[in-house]
DNA sequence: TAATTCGGAATGAATGTTCATTCAGTTTTG
DNA sequence: CAAAACTGAATGAACATTCATTCCGAATTA
């Protein structure tokens, strides 16, 4: 977005250096604030002063606010991407996929709690741009093919995929906003429990 | 809060029944506002507008949006703890309870879609009062009560109740927020089917 | 190499807008 | 008619965005 010679030069000189670590330090410090106080809640000039940059510097890297919130989403939407997908599409039973999915969802939620915040607290439909729901769509896929795969097999329960899905994740997002709120600590020994628990929503009965 | 005689007569003159439907315009013009937009991103005098009232009315029933907004917080509150207390206390094994706490929570959504959505698809808790976090925990507990002498009576897991709940209440709230973002369609079936799942996930195995 | 020039990046005060809240004047009630 | 309720224009604060100016690294010169 920022720097980027068309093919040439692999210097990247102090100044774009400095470019690409302001657009990186932007992007953070709006991705706190938004998690911490939702959009709306969030003025510019508060994400230029965390960030260390002057308030126009923003619209240097971005078109305005909502677009800054949309790049915000996309990049914690693709970092959840990418913990999904390890040892997803791979191998071995049903159960063993699920495992991984599980863990590769609390490794998530742990690694970037922000991230977590922020992509689950909030109700973001009003400003999402198509991009940012494309997106979206991406990351429900591997766990979708999960899902149905596991039917064809005669694993998991005969239930619209999308429902199915919907049950674990809310269940998993639940156990965490409990926890966010004080109600419960979801240990290592709790988040076992749960996978298990969850794992029966999915399983078909033998 | 608006009327209120100190103790006489119940003879609801014109003027305070007409003062209490304007208050009751007032919340739900709020409640409408908040769950669409969120509390930032709903300016008060549009409040005023749907409600049908002058901006500075608002401001003779509650003392600011602030409070305005606990209000609407503490109305759905307490009208979700009413749909939820319903035949939960009473007898029947903790399956049938469950089935009418499942039951009361669909009603609930379905006859109050508006308040479901702002309860759940918004993160109360930078705004919310003394008050209103004791309504939100007193809806918890005939639910709490309900797992807990689950367990005592070995039909519920051993787990701590609040992650229970938590999972459960969360498995409910993302397939509500799946058919509120179109990606299903929260029919009686898929409902009976979920709470068949769901209850699997408290029940202890046998 | 040291001095000078140059152009884009960065800045934050200034701008116009929107908002929560107030209040002077008006209407309604009893 | 006095008191209370209501109104929406007015107010000042806060906001998103802009833009005239400054800054700084690199290119050029000598």
């Amino acid at each position: 977005m920022t720097s980027e010679s068309s093919n040439s030069k692999p210097t990247p000189s102090r100044r774009e250096s400095a470019a690409q670590d302001k657009y990186a330090r932007i992007l953070k410090a709006a991705l706190e604030l938004f998690a911490e106080r939702g959009f709306h809640g969030t003025a510019v000039p508060e994400v230029a002063k965390r960030a260390g940059v002057g308030a126009g510097t923003i619209y240097r890297y971005f078109d305005n606010k909502e677009s800054l919130v949309n790049e915000v989403f996309r990049s914690s939407k693709t970092k959840l991407k990418g913990y999904l997908i390890e040892n997803i599409s791979g191998e071995g039973s049903i159960r063993e996929r699920f495992h991984h999915f599980w863990q590769n969802l609390v490794r998530f939620a742990r690694d970037n709690p922000v991230d977590f915040h922020f992509l689950e607290l909030q109700d973001h439909q009003p400003y999402l741009d198509a991009e940012s729901k494309k997106i979206e769509l991406e990351v429900l896929v591997p766990i979708w093919a999960l899902c149905v795969q596991g039917m064809r097999q005669g694993d998991i329960k005969e239930l619209e995929a999308e429902s199915l899905m919907a049950l674990v994740w809310g269940a998993f997002v639940g156990l965490m906003k409990a926890e966010s709120m004080g109600y419960t600590k979801a240990t290592n020994i709790t988040l076992e429990k749960a996978e298990e628990i969850c794992w029966e929503m999915l399983a078909s009965r033998h």
